[in-house]
DNA sequence: TTCTATACAGTGATTTAATCACCTGTTTAC
DNA sequence: GTAAACAGGTGATTAAATCACTGTATAGAA
């Protein structure tokens, strides 16, 4: 990617690109590389060091938290056109947590340095803004995460998730059931379980790492 | 409160005052009031019109969310010296859940009403800044919360709960089944049954609307 | 004082979901 | 071609939430 595509293509975020100066936008330039990932791939850990800020250009990267026994549960995606903060958590004294990032679709991302950006946090008022922005929307998110896993019963929360990719991707969804469970905070016997409840009402058809939603009516009185 | 003590207590909050003109620290100074809350009594909530932002003085606040069904799950609490953001949901844009908020004890607090916390955002950076960062604490508070509800077994919770109440106030709790239920986003038969079973095993002593830590080296077992 | 409504707490039965143990079939890497 | 890893299935057990009902202490009204 060229420096002009780059300028370009972070244009886009308003929020943080509009309050630089000329200076500082150079000092991105400098500080920024794209990065691929591949599906299944880690970004951002607990242990591993702290990659920085992700803009997301392609893919679709899982946030998620995970127990000391390895049980996760996803907090939210992040899609083109946004970022992934919590990747620079390590130069964001408020966030306390521990958070997760992976890819779950082959992601490409314009990634700024957690140095650089802990730099212009300090310099520019309006970074700091932007990076608190950034926490305050995934704030929102994740209380509606919460709010499904602590007030839905099971089977409505498997219709919901059915749904939404119903209307993002079509009616054939190609996830594992263990990678459902991971996002709904589950297990996967208790997927697989509901699943084949579910195809027994004829609501899907379910096959190995393929779910086909053959009934779009019934789910609907699912949800 | 007189005008002078208002400013001397605002003032303990430096990310909030310390970047505000002197004409806009007058315009706070017009649009505070100090409000006294007594013990239960409800703040926040979807219904009622929006409070604005309160600068604890005494006392102590209780965050929570409910569902439809009127469970609630306590996500944290505000003490003296601290910031309630929430209570300004309405003029909050990233927000986009209802939270609800209690007095749990006879708290006092100066309050700045949201359409004067609304103007300053638009015209002061550092008052945009200081609002999403308080979110941004509150996102980490609510992190804690939820990794304790989604992967600690419900006595060891429990145990959480009593060790810190007896930290703060001593061992002697005097909570109802029910309030600690809600606090841990449980149901108050699984409290008695769990705190019968700790009463067995000689860690507390239960007694109406009371709890007596008696062996404090027990309860740390459980943690 | 006594009555009564209400808040608080105890308990058995049931249901939901998570967990455990173990199994089969399929795909992938070497 | 074979082993290892992955995907999925199933019964048994356990944890916790929920439901339905009971008794009891307490504050306020009669």
């Amino acid at each position: 990617m060229e420096v002009r595509e780059k300028l370009e293509f972070l244009s886009r975020y308003p929020d943080f690109w509009r309050h630089l100066s000329e200076e500082e936008k150079a000092f991105v330039c400098h500080n920024t590389e794209v990065i691929n990932y591949h599906p299944g791939q880690n970004i951002h850990s607990a242990d591993s060091e702290c990659i920085g800020v992700l803009f997301v250009k392609s893919g679709c990267l899982r946030v998620y938290i995970m127990s000391e026994e390895g049980k996760e549960v996803t907090l939210y995606r992040v899609s083109p056109g946004e970022v992934c903060i919590l990747s620079a958590s390590c130069v964001l004294s408020e966030i306390t947590f521990d958070a997760y990032v992976d890819a779950e679709e082959p992601s490409e991302a314009v990634v700024l340095n957690p140095f650089a950006f802990s730099k212009l946090i300090e310099k520019n008022i309006y970074v700091e803004n932007f990076s608190n922005k950034m926490k305050a929307i995934r704030f929102s998110d994740v209380m509606w995460t919460m709010q499904q896993i602590l007030f839905f019963s099971f089977d409505k929360r498997l219709a919901i998730f059915l749904y939404e990719e119903l209307i993002k991707n079509g009616p054939i969804i190609r996830y594992s059931h263990m990678e459902i469970a991971k996002y709904l905070g589950s297990a996967r016997e208790v997927v697989s379980r509901m699943l084949k409840y579910f195809e027994n009402e004829g609501v899907v058809k379910v096959s190995r790492k393929e779910i086909e939603i053959i009934d779009k009516k019934k789910l609907m009185e699912r949800l």
